[in-house]
DNA sequence: CATGAATGAGGGTTCATTCAT
DNA sequence: AATGAATGAACCCTCATTCAT
């Protein structure tokens, strides 16, 4: 790296070309998967929406299978790195419950496509697509949840909350949060979501809190 | 009941015959949707798990989808039955509330086949198996939420609650019991739901309480 | 079996009409699979020459090898059987000889078709299209070699035969049998094989009598 | 060397070069024909074993079928061209037999891959991957034994074998030499090909002598 | 009327071949 | 000239649906 370029930006031209057409195949196939579903989608329409041949899908992935991991698991794992960053701040409890309520808002700037197949996978609704798949994403979703567990934990000791279960008081948060997410998904203009993260916030707070 | 036997026993044996078939079909495809998903399943499966031959199945029901409408359609309209007249009873608030939450519960006897599918349904997995049908279960959730909006509304206007928007607040309510839900779902032992409704009550109840 | 009909007579017509379908299947794969060899027929063209859908084909075979495996075996089977069965007659060994050199011929009237699948399958050619296969037919080649190779035996140990490895004797014999069917079946004008078992007999017997 | 150089050293650097190349990729077909058989050989596999890329391939055989006639001619050629040469000599009879099956065996240093593939294509196995190989290659072979022929009618003439057709003497002695070969390629220390080569030539012999 | 054999469209995947670089 | 990314026809197989018995 002595000519200092970022790495990125001096990959040959070749393989840049490359993920950029690997990023193609995936947007197609994140619409598609999000519209129909996964079995409902061939192959085929996932190569015609993003202009390639079926055969150049299988340069890129093993198999249809693998494109639909690769999809999720790359969604999933950086909605959860943001919200585990989000969580890591170094700020009062009731600003770290905003920001990671606010935080994630931030995943439906991706679409509504994303977010559908999300809730499709961590609600359990995939019946298994492919062992292994659910696991990796259980394990990312827990790991958020233990993450604000710990936060609400904190609460509790400094008297913030009132002696709950942490990892249920999670749960709710979870739960209003996304309940508002998924009004917001079926009808936007009734329930906007980043207008409403104060009420949920508030409804959530005292609920928990020590008077 | 004055006007003799009930509806049903006094249909014509080959009609009560039929019925029962079809109940039967229903069951083998409840649990065959829940275990393996939609496109998992197929009519050869069903027809062989309710004990018939495939072409029958065919004289119940049009095809795949509408056996799959059906079936959720039955399901959804019974449940949402249920916590509609639970809501319509005529208690104070906190009585109300605590019977709708385990009203909730009261599905989970039905199994874990039930609700699979309902999440499935209700949380937008299903990808619009078939157009429409996403519509009715819709309607039916709405009417559903409305109603407990209705009872939170004079909650607020009886100055119970705080003036928040009822209908927020019914999004609330359902999203901490959906997320018990779930928790249970996925690892009965570590989330009971039952033992927990008093919790997901106060936790509700005081987010939305006036002091 | 009291009412003492033959078992296949007895069969319900269901289940002949069930074997006679396997029969043109196997028929027709048969003489698909001669002609062109087995990567170069397709389940379709099968079907179709037997006059079925793809999806009939597949009731019967659980798929394109086990089809193949199912038809080499019967025939290859079927053929060393006869061939043991020749030399397990009890007659002096110059007519046990002519007889197992004649009953080689026997199978011709199964046709060309036949016989190019088995040449192609004994002689090495098939390359393994499943392992198994090979070996299976392996076996059942051994056997008649070995069992020829005994008769063989006993002529050297009756002064009939030299004093040569009965093994390489049956290699020999089945050589140049083997040599003449090939010939017959470039050319059956040309290279007559029953026309010629004497000579045969005549060239390998005197190869290997003593004076 | 003036003028004079082989033809090979005269031609310019770059067709040597290119002759080279073309020996590589043909070397590496046969490995892989050998191993796998036709059907299960990709071009990219062919161009990977020999280092180039596949539209290298494509710059010295027109298709896939074009490389495999190519290899098979090219063996085919030089096996028979070796075996005519050895029956041109100008030697006995019996030295001459003798040479000619110790020559088919000389053929198996240039390794069992080869011979795998030609009792493919001579045996018929190969179902004709292109029609016309096979004709090519039946000429080639017919010349052989058109050849042998003519020898053992000497004998017949000079009275050193019985009267027996020529062409029908030859086609035994191919039967029983390609059996041994079989045998050797099957499992070769079961069946060592040049240790048998006195037992073949007399086996052979002493059915077709006079007395 | 129930049956289940038969159908064939459609899906996932491979690979011979082409052609822009 | 050499490369190998891209293509798309064709393959094997499944399964919803039909209909003769």
């Amino acid at each position: 790296m002595k000519n200092g370029a970022p790495a990125v930006a001096t990959l040959p031209r070749r393989e840049r070309e490359k993920l950029r057409q690997r990023e193609e195949l995936l947007t197609a196939a994140l619409e598609l998967f999000s519209e129909k579903g996964y079995h409902s989608v061939s192959m085929h329409q996932i190569a015609q929406r993003a202009e390639f041949a079926v055969g150049t899908v299988y340069k890129f992935f093993k198999n249809k299978e693998d494109l639909y991991k690769a999809l999720i698991l790359a969604k999933v794992a950086e909605y959860h790195q943001i919200l585990k960053e989000t969580l890591d701040q170094e700020k009062d409890i009731p600003s770290l419950l905003h920001d990671y309520v606010a935080a994630k808002a931030a995943v439906l700037v991706g679409g509504a496509a994303t977010l559908r197949l999300y809730f499709a996978e961590t609600r359990g609704a995939s019946f298994n697509i492919k062992a292994g798949l659910d696991r990796d994403i259980r394990k990312l979703y827990d790991e958020v949840v233990a993450r604000l567990a710990s936060v609400l934990d904190t609460g509790v000791k400094t008297k913030v909350f009132r002696k709950l279960d942490p990892y249920q008081m999670a749960m709710a948060l979870e739960g209003i949060t996304n309940a508002f997410l998924f009004g917001w998904l079926e009808d936007p203009q009734r329930h906007p979501y980043e207008a409403n993260i104060p009420t949920m916030i508030d409804m959530f707070f005292l609920g928990v809190s020590l008077k």
